[in-house]
DNA sequence: GTTAGCACTCTCATCGGTAGAGTGCTAATC
DNA sequence: GATTAGCACTCTACCGATGAGAGTGCTAAC
């Protein structure tokens, strides 16, 4: 039942060297959070023991959670109050006193299903998942594309609209697709003896695909020379459209869910909304997990503070990659309140990660047998 | 000075017969409108002579307001406080009131200049438009690609990715791109010889591009079964890309500066703006308005109860098509309160609506001249 | 080591009172 | 006849006091 496999290790995290709980206050610490996880209320000694079973009173209690404030897990809003986790509380309790539970068979079924009934290659694959993690977490959610952070030159079509632009479509190696208008004025000096035709574009577009594919920008600009003054043209187009890429992983962002955090009681009046939103709208805010995340796969917490953007000092970020490894990397997670309710997010970010994972390699890979 | 052409008969208002107002009533409804919108605090009598040089006493001034609220163009929150204009108020006031004035130069050519750092093909042209928008309305900003209705075969591109999945990327004739994978079985029963390589793919999509180049859906099934049984199979793809996007105009939203109509003071208490959340995540609230806006271009206000959706009764839309007309359409606009600063949000939107067509005109047709 | 008891602290909701803003009406004025 | 000054009235928002309640920390007893 108790998920074996905790997200330990989140990297950004100060952990004092020997920070040993007795077998209470671990129990005493973890009251409090789930308590107050679910009440948002500063929770005290009474009803402590009143509503976990704690078989000690509450004067007992209250030494316990004297020693965990002194340890800096607790704390308090003002002197009579109940205790508050800390986000170091939170810390230890997601690394060691949480009892994760695997995602419901049904809620399992419920979510493969749901994909089941959408195409893969559409961006309402990611709108979906966006939802259902929303939906499923009850926080926001955020999912990025998968995207390979050195995505080659797979195939290139150029095209003769209705009218007279001309489209150059280049399918990436990860299954990506971008484009870019060809320069009208630039195409007219390639070829003054006319405009360029779809002919001309077609006998391109063989040459460019059957010499650049699989290359990179680099090897791309090196075989410039090589071409028909046309090819060289739209080869230099998709050097750029490569290097544009290269590097970045986070370009769009589907979030869903935004009204489940407004409905947060921490976020009751809007002034502390208003930073995290401007922070979710930029996006570049994934950009600094992308690194930690390549790293090593897996479920990864970010609680308050450790997150290095000041905007997000009052949420917390249940993040993991999906895709294939090397070749095409996505986000996916989920943003709420620090009191967020980690057993049950932690398994929906890994379950939705994994079945992404899972689609993925079989939309690229579907084996025979 | 003064903006000639207002924005009359936003089509699902009843305005009564013959509403005649004196210029005082005018004045005093004006007055009204401009304070409130600028306080956001009911405004009595006094505060409106002083403020407004209105060369009358409160006295006057009361009696004009008596007469207005009679008319429902203002509304009292209760017995001693200031008056409130009504939906209906807004209404006489954006159609008949408001002092228009056109962009600033200033904005207009930093507007441009944005626009002129940005790739027209790709999606950061909408986001900086939304961006743009918000900045400069001051309100949450939504943006629609500009699409056809009724998009015809562009040019389609068969691609064998690196590993075995084949890809189908279908250019319309509208300029945009939408791609499908191609199942894996039904490609192994069409070719039972071995698995279909880049060189069937070629020929079977130059077979497509010559043959169905700017047909519609039904045209493209009336073709099936002149073609090679692999070209049939992917002109039946084709033809259900075509037909998905038959008729829908509102897929992807590119919304910005939600974070602003947060600060108004009245959506301070999250509760209601949940709604509306949740209304501009769904995006259907914009198909709603479709009907009206190809019917007649410039832009459309709609005022908090005119609209018909529940969740938006505490807001106003302030929209214009744009694109080429019968050819590609795109909608965009601010929702903000109905307190909505109407005289700086209309020429906004109208102003990017018109660069947007400009734009998107260039792009497609660039005459010679 | 645990617990009962107790004094103390702090918040929050309640309540009455008051100042202020605004109204509507009436009678005087231009 | 329209406008305005004056006035009584109404309602809200704000303030300060009060008391209940929850919770703490400490000490002494178990």
């Amino acid at each position: 039942m108790v998920g074996e496999r905790t997200t330990q290790g989140v990297q950004p995290v100060p952990l004092r060297p020997a920070l040993e709980l007795t077998e209470r206050q671990r129990n005493v610490l973890r009251a409090v959070v789930e308590d107050y996880v679910f009440t948002a209320v500063p929770v005290g000694s009474k009803m402590l023991v009143d509503r976990h079973g704690l078989a000690v009173s509450p004067a007992t209690v209250r030494s316990a959670m004297a020693d965990l404030e002194a340890m800096g897990l607790l704390s308090h809003p003002h002197t009579s109050a109940g205790r508050v986790p800390s986000d170091l509380g939170y810390r230890i309790y997601v690394e060691s006193l949480m009892r994760e539970a695997a995602l419901d068979q049904a809620d399992q079924l419920m979510i493969r299903h749901q994909f089941s009934q959408v195409q893969l290659t559409s961006n309402e694959w990611l709108r979906l998942a966006a939802s259902i993690l929303a939906g499923s977490s009850g926080s926001a959610s955020v999912v990025t594309p998968a995207k390979s952070r050195r995505a080659r030159y797979g195939h290139v079509q150029l095209v003769e609209l209705a009218d007279t632009s001309r489209l150059c479509v280049l399918v990436l190696s990860d299954g990506n697709v971008v484009q870019r208008r060809l320069d009208r004025a630039t195409l007219d000096r390639i070829n003054p003896d006319g405009p360029t035709g779809q002919a001309d574009l077609d006998i391109a577009a063989v040459t460019l695909n059957a010499e650049l594919g699989g290359l990179s920008a680099p090897q791309v600009r090196r075989r410039l020379g090589r071409l028909g003054p046309l090819a060289t043209h739209v080869a230099e187009v998709v050097a750029q459209l490569l290097e544009e890429g290269d590097g970045v992983v986070v370009e769009d962002v589907f979030t869903a869910g935004l009204a489940n955090v407004l409905e947060q009681p921490e976020f009751a009046q809007g002034g502390k909304l208003r930073g995290i939103l401007e922070v979710l709208q930029r996006s570049d805010f994934l950009e600094q997990l992308v690194p930690v995340m390549t790293r090593r796969g897996g479920v990864h917490v970010i609680i308050g503070h450790e997150n290095t953007i000041d905007a997000m000092h009052e949420v917390s970020l249940v993040f993991a990659p999906y895709g294939a490894p090397d070749r095409a990397l996505g986000l996916l997670g989920v943003l709420g309140p620090t009191r967020m309710p980690y057993p049950r997010a932690i398994p929906t970010v890994r379950y939705l990660a994994a079945l992404m994972d899972e689609l993925i390699n079989s939309h690229y890979a579907e084996t025979h047998d």
